[in-house]
DNA sequence: GCCAACGTTGGC
DNA sequence: GCCAACGTTGGC
C-alpha cells in the first residue's frame, strides 16, 4: 500500500472542510499539472493513504491523514465553463485531468510543520520530495520509511 | 507583497 | 525543437 502527500490550501479546502463534509469525504479535483495528474490517473489506488498538507498559509505542514476511497477518474470540473479550473482543451471523450475521492481518516493532534520536517531533511527524511528545492508538485509519493518516521513526530 | 523556482506557451 | 516570455506556486 502506497503513501502519498496531497497539498491543499486550508483557506480554500483544508482539513476542516473535509471534516465537515458528508461522510468526511470529498473529491480531490482541480489538479492541473501533468506530473501530478499522472500519479492520480496511474498510481493512486483505492485504499491508499495520504498525508494532507497545508500550503500557502501561516504554518505550512501536515494536518492529518486521508484514505483514498476512489481511484483516479476524469475530473469533470475541467468541462464546466463556470468552474475556476475549467480547461477548454480537456475533451470529455479524452479527459486530460483526473480526480480522486478521499475520506478524512485522522486529524493530527497538531500540525507537523514544514519547519520540523526540514529539520530532518539531511537525516531521516533525506530525499523527501516535499523538502526538495523549488518543489511544486501537489501530489507526490511518500516512501514507507518517511511515512513511518513522520508518524513518530506527532 | 516579494521573489526564486518551476511549468507552460508560442514564435521562430 | 529551442528558448524567451509569461504565469503560477509557495515559503518567507
Amino acid at each position: 500500500m502506497a503513501g502519498w502527500l496531497l497539498k491543499t490550501e486550508p483557506g480554500t479546502f483544508g482539513i476542516e472542510h473535509l471534516a465537515g463534509a458528508p461522510r468526511r469525504t470529498s473529491s480531490w479535483d482541480g489538479v492541473r499539472n501533468y506530473q501530478a495528474r499522472n500519479f492520480l490517473r496511474d498510481q493512486v489506488q483505492r485504499g491508499d493513504q495520504a498525508f494532507l498538507y497545508h500550503s500557502s498559509c501561516a504554518v505550512p505542514g501536515i494536518a492529518g491523514i486521508v484514505t483514498v476511497t476512489r481511484a483516479g477518474f476524469p475530473d469533470v470540473s475541467a468541462f464546466d465553463r463556470k468552474n475556476e479550473h475549467f480547461d477548454a482543451a480537456s475533451d470529455p471523450a479524452a479527459p486530460r485531468w483526473y480526480a480522486i475521492d478521499v475520506q478524512l481518516k485522522r486529524r493530527f493532534k497538531r500540525i507537523i510543520t514544514l519547519e520540523e520536517l526540514r529539520a530532518h531533511a539531511d537525516g531521516k527524511l533525506r530525499g523527501m520530495r516535499l523538502l526538495q528545492r523549488g518543489n511544486r508538485l501537489s501530489v507526490m509519493p511518500v516512501s514507507d520509511a518517511h511515512w513511518q518516521f513522520i508518524l513518530t513526530l506527532e
